[in-house]
DNA sequence: TCTGGGGTCCTAGGACCC
DNA sequence: TCTGGGGTCCTAGGACCC
């Protein structure tokens, strides 16, 4: 395992330098950034929370609202009960509640994106508000400066705050921007990243949840150290591949490659009714509106898609999902719809709480759709009704990103 | 905490092929 | 007619992440 290296191959995980980059209570962040009365103030964005709509949860606290004991993925009738709107306060000691902006977060992270692709060559972006750089060649000697520096920019130019880690892998750099938050820069250099490590609660592993937390208290491991020092056939024995990937976390050891995300491998459209119903053709009117928007989604991307699966959501969360593979790639709207509603079928007398429709098995070259009369005539799945339209969809590539 | 929406990866069994 | 073993694809569910 050891030895020479090929050409071309990973560095030993401990010469990295590794940049994780996580804006601070992001959405909150960029209402107050058009909205500078907010500053110092709780916000809460979230959706759902307007009359009528009692099914939405916070996206976002701002850290004066957590005070409240509002949280992220808290549904927002829990959230009122904590911290009333202002509006609705005697006392003036409310929160401001804005509704989810994607559209204008985007721009914010558009710019936030520029700053670390202009910092570094290699970036990887997680999600809107968090990012991965791979910045081993500033060297340990200046990964702090860079990392000040990155911020800096980061709120000049962007106008929101962002906390970083640096360490010598993903894990431990993603643990490190958490550890000081907000507007926190951490780092953590090679052979500390066990220490550093050792007194957190498992749960704040990436790759722990509520579920491999509780297996673990079960075998007596509560922090990062007891992890470590597990024994490693016990932890593969009771959680697979998973098992050795924390227990190398919990070691500080994480030898992913820093690499830029590469296309969707699904796309999906959910929804939930407010009320779990048992009106079957109010479950098929959402379906076929989820494969609407999902069929869109997909066309605005220039994917294809070969599996369309549904998700069906029982009180009182049972999930479950049904998916049909068809032979070949396509870009149909009314197949979507029409495949969704048979696989709905199944769930003709079932109670639902929420319905989603996704499309999977992605293809983004529009050669991939080449030949479709090969297999819609081996196939009985596609008719030939069915064929034309998958083609002409395909003139509509390149219209979006 | 009776739980929104959009994703990823892993596992396990069965079908099917060589 | 009985048979081993490997590989791939498909489906369903589970856990996790933001």
């Amino acid at each position: 395992m050891t030895g020479a290296r090929l050409p071309g191959a990973p560095l030993p995980a401990t010469d990295w330098v590794v940049c994780h980059v996580d804006m601070d209570c992001f959405y909150a962040s960029c209402e107050r950034l058009r909205e500078p009365a907010l500053d110092g103030a709780p916000v809460v964005v979230g959706m759902g929370y307007e009359p009528g709509e009692g099914h939405g949860a916070v996206a976002t606290a701002s850290y004066e609202a957590r005070a409240f004991g509002v949280e992220s993925a808290m549904p927002i009738t829990k959230a009122l009960e904590k911290l009333p709107r202002i509006e609705d306060a005697d006392d003036g000691d409310g929160g401001h509640y804005r509704t989810v902006d994607m559209a204008y977060y985007k721009e914010v992270a558009a710019r936030v994106k520029a700053v670390l692709h202009d910092a570094t060559e290699v970036v990887r972006e997680v999600s809107i508000d968090e990012a991965y750089l791979d910045v081993t060649e500033v060297g340990w000697e200046d990964a702090e400066a860079f990392a000040r520096d990155l911020k800096a920019e980061i709120q000049t130019r962007a106008g929101v705050p962002a906390s970083v880690g640096v360490a010598p892998n993903m894990a431990t750099a993603k643990i490190a921007s958490d550890f000081d938050k907000p507007d926190g820069l951490v780092v953590v250099r090679p052979g500390e990243a066990r220490d550093f490590l050792a007194p957190l609660p498992v749960r704040e592993l990436h790759g722990v949840g509520p579920v491999t937390a509780r297996k673990l208290a079960e075998l007596g491991i509560e922090t990062a150290s007891d992890l470590a020092a597990a024994d490693l056939a016990v932890l593969t024995d009771r959680f697979g591949e998973r098992g050795r990937d924390i227990h190398r976390h919990a070691r500080g050891v994480d030898e992913r490659v820093v690499t830029p995300v590469g296309k969707p491998k699904s796309l999906s459209s959910e929804s939930a009714f407010v009320e779990a119903t048992d009106d079957h053709e109010e479950h098929r009117e959402k379906v076929r509106t989820l494969a609407a928007e999902v069929a869109e989604r997909a066309r605005a991307k220039g994917a294809l898609y070969k599996t369309i699966g549904i998700k069906v959501v029982e009180p009182p969360f049972e999930v479950n999902t049904r998916a049909r593979s068809l032979p070949g790639p396509v870009d149909d709207p009314n197949l979507v719809s029409e495949v969704a509603l048979s696989l709905l079928a199944e769930f003709e007398a079932s109670t639902v709480r929420k319905l989603g429709v996704r499309v999977s098995n992605l293809e983004f070259s529009p050669a991939a759709q080449a030949d479709l009369t090969a297999w819609a005539d081996e196939s009985g799945t596609v008719t030939e009704r069915e064929y034309p339209s998958a083609r002409r969809d395909q003139t509509t590539f390149g219209d979006f990103d």
